[in-house]
DNA sequence: ATAACGTGAAACCAAAAGGTTTCACATGCC
DNA sequence: GGCATGTGAAACCTTTTGGTTTCACGTTAT
C-alpha cells in the first residue's frame, strides 16, 4: 500500500470556501434540503427559524463553495445542489483512509509504549 | 439502489465540531503534518509563522473535534492524528455519493428546461 | 540550585461570522 | 395600472475567530 499523495498548498487553497461552507449546521442543512429537490430561495428560508437574509447570506456562502448553483425563473431564483465540490472535499478527507486502518493502531501504540521515552535529541 | 438515509440532526450536531475544525487551512495543515508523525507542542508550532500560543489554541480546537490525541511525556506534549471522527466527516459526505452521479444529471436538467415553467403552485 | 525549555493561561485586539431590520426594485397576476 | 410576491442590498449589532504579547509554572539538564 504506497502512501497517499499529500495534499498540496494550492489544492487547500481550492477547498478553503468548500470547507468553510461546510461548518455551518444551517447550511449542511440547505444542503440536505436541496439533495431533494431544487428550491427557491423563499421556500429553503422558510424551511428555517431566521430571516430570509439570514438565508440568503448562507446561500451566497455555499454559492461560493461552488456547492450549489441558481437560476432564475421568473421572479424567483432556484437553487441547486451542485456536488461536485462536496465530491472534493470527501477526496481530501480520503487521504486519511490509510490512516484509519493502517498506521493508527501503530501511532497509537507508539505514543502510548516506546514513544513515550525514547525520540531524546 | 436504495436512497442513502438522510443524516439526522444529533448526528448533524455530533459532526459540528469536526466541520468547525476543519474549516480552518493551519488547522488542516496540523492534521496532515500529524498523519506523518506525532509531534509535541513545540515542533508542530515550528512548522508556522504565527506565535505558539496561536498553535496551541488551533490544537485545542481539533482536540475539541476529536481529530487529536495528546499524550504527555515528560514536559513535552505529543500530539497524535485520531482520525475517527475525520471518518465521520467523511462518511457525511458520503450522502451525498447517490447524487454525484445519479440524480445529478436529473436535476440539472430539471432546472435548466422543463422545470424552469412548471412547478406552479 | 539554577538555568533553560515546554507548556498553560490570561488580557487584549481586529476582523469575520451570523444575525437583524429596513428599503428599493423587478416580476407576475388581477 | 396596481398590488402582492420574490429578491437584492445596505446599515447595523453582537459574538466568535484568529491572532498577539506577557507572565507564571512544572520539568529537565548542568
Amino acid at each position: 500500500m504506497p502512501a497517499a499523495a499529500t495534499p498540496r498548498k494550492d489544492e487547500d487553497d481550492r477547498l478553503q470556501p468548500v470547507f468553510r461552507a461546510l461548518a455551518d449546521p444551517t447550511r449542511r442543512r440547505i444542503l440536505r434540503d436541496l439533495a431533494r429537490e431544487p428550491a427557491s430561495i423563499a421556500e429553503v428560508a422558510s424551511r428555517f427559524e431566521m430571516s430570509r437574509p439570514a438565508v440568503v447570506k448562507h446561500l451566497a456562502i455555499l454559492r461560493e463553495g461552488g456547492l450549489i448553483a441558481v437560476a432564475p425563473r421568473g421572479r424567483e431564483r432556484i437553487n441547486v445542489l451542485k456536488p461536485d465540490n462536496l465530491k472534493s472535499a470527501s477526496q481530501w478527507l480520503s487521504f486519511f483512509d490509510a490512516f484509519w486502518d493502517d498506521k493508527l493502531a501503530k501511532l497509537k501504540h507508539a505514543v502510548e509504549t516506546d514513544y513515550a521515552r525514547s525520540k531524546k535529541r
